[in-house]
DNA sequence: AAGATTCTTGACAGACAGAGTCGAGTATGT
DNA sequence: ACATACTCGACTCTGTCTGTCAAGAATCTT
């Protein structure tokens, strides 16, 4: 039921991006340093998120990553998907250790379920853009976040 | 983001159950016959199911389960989570490989983002109970689905 | 032109969780 | 007695996830 790091890493790391005023491009060294990501783990990312257009790259020095579309139109659930494949519950339809999946009928009531619920979580996940994390990052302010983050794990 | 075979067919077993029209116990040899499972994975899922009491055990020849509660007091949230622990996106708090997980600003940003969303599947999946899809199961008919998925596959 | 940055790509490895099995045991009905 | 069923815990195997590494290509600075 977790994302994983890839994707999660994925959301943060475009948020960083989102989150820088200038327009110049920002580095996976500068994104690294801030996130305390790894760095060769964010090129790997960077590939995908790339190949999709989620952002544009510019080498060389002072080269680095633009987002591909405005905040306003980039989704957490389109990253999501970008680094995990469309939304999935369950895995109906593909045959598991040599057993074929959905047989009863109750399985399929529950296939229809899942089904339902994937949508519902997937409209979740795209009612959720970078400008709204931008937005509630600028209202809640750096420090007060960091601070309150530190009181709540000591 | 898948849910676990575990948790999937828990509540297919439970289903299962919960459509017996007798008062009778079922075995854990019928559901595995019905919907094609490992009967012994099915023990290792009964083991906990049982255990928080979920479902009532009678032992012996003709032995077998019945619901621990009426079906429409059931969630399909509950029974997942009995298998799987509590609905969660991120491991924010947990370490990760020696590095300090939610360290930057904006990692703040994305764990309450994170929070957010487990708290709304939670909601999804404790809004749908064992009744309902009892329900739906008998408003579709067995054969009718059965079909219709078949075809659908082919 | 040389060198430093930075993206590009693919292969690789270790750790871990998920899926499922197995066996020995206990309780109960016939 | 014997077959049926639940009980419990240990165990294995496989695949995915996480992350690393190395070689290369493009671009900027000096």
């Amino acid at each position: 039921m977790y994302i994983s790091t890839r994707g999660r890493y994925a959301v943060r790391a475009m948020l960083d991006i989102a989150l820088s005023t200038d327009d110049k491009p920002v580095s996976l060294r500068a994104i690294s340093d801030r996130q305390n990501l790894p760095i060769s783990y964010l090129e790997q990312i960077f590939n995908r998120l790339k190949r999709v257009g989620l952002v544009n790259s510019i080498r060389g020095v002072h080269g680095g990553y633009h987002l591909g579309k405005p905040a306003n139109e980039i989704t957490v659930g389109s990253i999501i998907k970008v680094l995990e494949g469309p939304i999935r519950l369950s895995k109906c339809n593909e045959p598991v250790a040599n057993r074929p999946t959905c047989i009863g009928p109750n399985d399929c009531v529950a296939k229809v379920m899942w089904e339902r619920l994937e949508h519902q979580i997937d409209e979740l996940l795209e009612g959720i853009s970078l400008e709204d994390l931008v937005r509630e990052s600028e209202s809640l302010g750096r420090q007060g976040v960091t601070k309150k983050y530190e009181e709540s794990v000591s």
